[in-house]
DNA sequence: TTAACTGATACTATATTGATATCAATTAAG
DNA sequence: CTTAATTGATATCAATATAGTATCAGTTAA
């Protein structure tokens, strides 16, 4: 079961690189060399995070993606709605006659709790937040010391 | 975002079944059409919870389904597990070189602690504990009174 | 004028999910 | 002993979601 899908996890790379480069325009192509992503699948993620606002954009040569948002106000939670829908424990789990009255489904308080636990994880954590872990180690991927191995 | 799938919203109804009816067999048939569930699918999800030991069969006539578990011991997580796989929020949310040491990479923490924190949702959520609910309302799908409204 | 860009959109490929169909083997009951 | 109700095992198919590619028009800095 994977929770995040590649454009999710796309966008959420591509707004780390251009939070730690605010106020200049990186374009499609940097990010998608510098971060080993399929340039056309990226550009399709950075167009619908224009349409909900997250980035901004500049045409032309010298063009590329700019944040908008403040970081810490764009959490993982408003991704994943963006790029895989809200998140549902079960798209109707008590079909037909049950849910001919969901609210009154005794399984239904349980499957809206869990659902709202997820929410709320995922909402706290933050372009932002994440911006200020890698700032403390100093990059986003450490190179591998002399025989050490990938773990 | 869907987090459960047919397979384990099946699971978890047809367990509610054989929990409210221990002790006896109850036919694949008799799931399908009490809850609603396209016969053959069911079975499949059925054999899968054999292979798992949380039912045992019987064939022939008269035969059917038995919970073998005790449904306390059944927990949601396990079913998403069997049938949707483990919960991982990403495959490999930094792959590449980003991953070449992925115990280092600093979102790695995160992502961790969001699995896990999910995973004790479910894990919680067990059959034994839904049936109590079920018995404390009576039935799994009430009816609706008179001029009321589904919700 | 040109090359580096984004906007928009159409298309293809692959994987996952949901569902159906078939046939052999088993068993209770008449 | 025969039959009908069942499970065991598998093969196949359809629908949907995910991942990725291609193309062309428009914009802009140099």
């Amino acid at each position: 079961m994977k929770v995040l899908t590649k454009k999710t996890d796309y966008a959420i790379r591509a707004l780390l690189m251009l939070g730690a480069k605010r106020n200049t325009y990186v374009s499609a192509k940097a990010i998608a060399v510098e971060q080993d992503m399929p340039y056309q699948f990226l550009r399709g993620v950075l167009q619908e995070m224009i349409r909900h606002g997250l980035i901004v954009s500049k045409e032309g040569v010298q063009g590329g993606f700019m944040m908008e948002k403040d970081p810490d106000d764009i959490g993982v939670r408003q991704l994943i709605e963006i790029f895989q829908g809200r998140v549902q424990v079960s798209e109707c789990m008590f079909r037909k006659q049950i849910c001919a009255n969901r609210s009154r489904c005794v399984l239904r308080h349980e499957i809206m709790r869990i659902e709202q636990v997820v929410n709320n994880e995922f909402e706290q954590v933050t372009i932002g937040k994440l911006l200020r872990k890698l700032n403390a180690t100093g990059n986003l991927m450490p190179a591998l010391k002399d025989g050490e191995e990938p773990s």
